[in-house]
DNA sequence: GGGCAATCTTGTCAGTGTCAAGTTGTGGAG
DNA sequence: CTCCACAACTTGACACTGACAAGATTGCCC
């Protein structure tokens, strides 16, 4: 009495991994074309299932974005653990978001976002810990008299450097270089052994 | 035989200036809440004006975005005309984000607006000549061998603590310190005197 | 004054998010 | 094995939105 649960060509009352098949189709649907063309009726057609399905995973299209956020910080912070020095760290950055642009749109949205999600809250509380964690494996010499300032630049060459890349603001001047190397090169000219 | 056109109680059938009001009420809700939350109906009933009114001054929804991403870039690029040198450049840079942020979210969010529209292209051209101009009026020692190079850091930089800082992610790293100087501090970092 | 183009209105259609209520399958307790 | 509570999904409805077409109003220029 279980007719065909995943190979009958009648699709069964229950999907099987529907929350992950939304989450994969609405990734396809931000990296192609935004955030703001994500529709839940789209992506429960595209599923395969009815308009409401959805709901019953995300609760809302805000609870849906919330969850691929969530879920892109908990990419990031693994991505970051393994660094083995801050340089690492911001190339780390930079290919996460390359290689995730969908993910790295909607984390850096709020106004997408419910902002007192916890899963939301937990998981980017993590990559902010394995982001400061990377600025104090500096040696001092390196980065200079002021810790925290050390950390927001090099936070903000890494985020521009990824943001203006994804948003294809930079085709021109990179052109087909591997943005990683490129990447690494910059990273050259903000930490610098300085002289007294 | 001009009842009222700007005193009247009763409203005229001609506006007077739709596409000012709709633009203004347009960057209201951007700001407060993200370009995804502007509706040509909502702005209509701002205005005081029928659901289609705005279609006629910018065709579209994303006609109003693109017009308002043009105007950026032009206001954009007169900020960095004044700027004496690069850092200037930079600190300008940022705080044209910090005080236009619905134009500086709408410029850098390709997939929201017509990319092939003349206004828009042209304003987003004169924006990067004044930047690359900038670049090239730093003096080579501090610039670094490479130009490129030190345009994408410079840039990359302004963006992301431009970017960061408008979507409310230095809020803990920076206080109530005033940005333009925390800018600064940072830029101090980048372009360092480097000796051989 | 007469037309004419720009500006704005009214009406309509398909598409969307969200809620409520019903239907179907699943797994676990007895 | 049975039954029942719960999870997963469907159906239906409502208000809202963007877009288009067709008509009304106004200012302007000759």
């Amino acid at each position: 009495m279980n007719p065909a649960k995943t190979s009958g060509s009648e699709r069964p009352y229950h999907h099987g991994d529907l929350r992950r098949a939304i989450l994969g189709a609405a990734l396809d649907v931000i990296a192609a074309e935004g955030p703001s063309a994500v529709s839940l009726r789209d992506l429960a057609r595209r599923a395969g299932v009815s308009h409401a399905a959805p709901a019953h995973h995300f609760k809302d299209r805000v609870g849906l974005l919330t969850a691929i956020a969530a879920e892109g910080f908990g990419l990031l912070a693994t991505a970051l653990d393994a660094a083995d020095d801050l340089r690492d760290a911001g190339v780390r950055y930079v290919r996460f978001a390359r290689e995730n642009p969908a993910h790295f749109q909607v984390m850096f949205s709020p106004e997408l976002l419910r902002e007192n999600d916890l899963e939301l809250t937990t998981a980017r509380t993590l990559a902010g810990v394995r982001l400061r964690a990377a600025v104090s494996a500096l040696p001092s010499e390196g980065r200079g008299p002021d810790t925290r300032l050390a950390g927001i630049a090099a936070w903000s060459l890494a985020h521009g450097f990824a943001t203006l890349l994804i948003s294809h603001n930079l085709d021109g001047q990179v052109g087909d270089e591997d943005p990683d190397e490129v990447f690494h090169a910059l990273t050259g000219m903000l930490f610098r052994p300085q002289q007294p």
